[in-house]
DNA sequence: ACTAATAGATGGCTTATACATATAGATGCT
DNA sequence: AGCATCTATATGTATAAGCCATCTATTAGT
């Protein structure tokens, strides 16, 4: 059923991406530069190893932000193209970026433990 | 609304954790050694960082993974206490261990280049 | 008999994210 | 004018992971 070769076929049988990087990714970049929605998606899919999330996901995820004071926003209609809702870090969202960091620093501390024990289990050495 | 000050009061106000984690910490623990799920808590909980799964997510996650084929499972009533279910690796679990590992690798990737960026914007020195 | 520890399991909930689809303005081609 | 296409935002639905609370059952201690 789990069989590596067929790709996921709709089962839980892949090995699941970690969840909880879309946030503050999208905090981080907003720290750079106040950008609007498909300005970020198009930034997370140049930088940041094509992973960018999908529009739903990430429109949603804004006015989320935006709900919990993380970023504000202002309608812009200059220039062409449809209007744009162009989004800015507030102070808040500013100190809760630094929370995330330390949150990840965490993470990536576990995902260190974990690596090293399977390593050391299968006793592999890796270049990296 | 999202004061860093005060707990969860229900909002999705927290730096959430990374998920995704349990299935292979518990695939890893099974590679080094077979055991029930109340040990496989308890080894957890030591060993990484006190950061065991509840016990309900514990025992279901298991019997998902028995339903997968990465583990099989016996009764053994040996002993004291209640009947423990008595978990151990398939070789399909192996093999999605290594995936898992793979994938997890790459994780890390994503969060050094996050956590390099972020600093780089805060121009941060850190010294780990 | 009551309590606690060990061991396993279920129900319901939230969160994060994905996939699909809808809406609408702007631009350009025929 | 009609129509496709790009830009830009939004909604509907589904799902997996994980938490909290609760329940059952066995064994041991008082």
């Amino acid at each position: 059923m789990c069989d590596q070769g067929q790709s996921g076929t709709g089962s839980r049988c892949n090995t699941g991406r970690m969840r909880g990087s879309v946030q503050p990714r999208l905090l981080l970049q907003l720290a750079r530069k106040p950008a609007h929605g498909y300005e970020l998606m198009e930034a997370l899919e140049d930088g940041d190893a094509g992973q960018a999330p999908d529009p739903g996901t990430l429109y949603r995820t804004l006015r989320a932000l935006e709900e919990d004071g993380l970023v504000r926003s202002t309608w812009n209609t200059e220039g062409a193209g449809p209007a744009r809702r162009v989004y800015e870090l507030t102070d808040q969202g500013v100190e809760f970026l630094h929370a995330w960091a330390v949150s990840i620093r965490g993470t990536r501390a576990q995902l260190d433990r974990f690596l090293a024990e399977y390593e050391q289990q299968f006793q592999i050495k890796t270049g990296g």
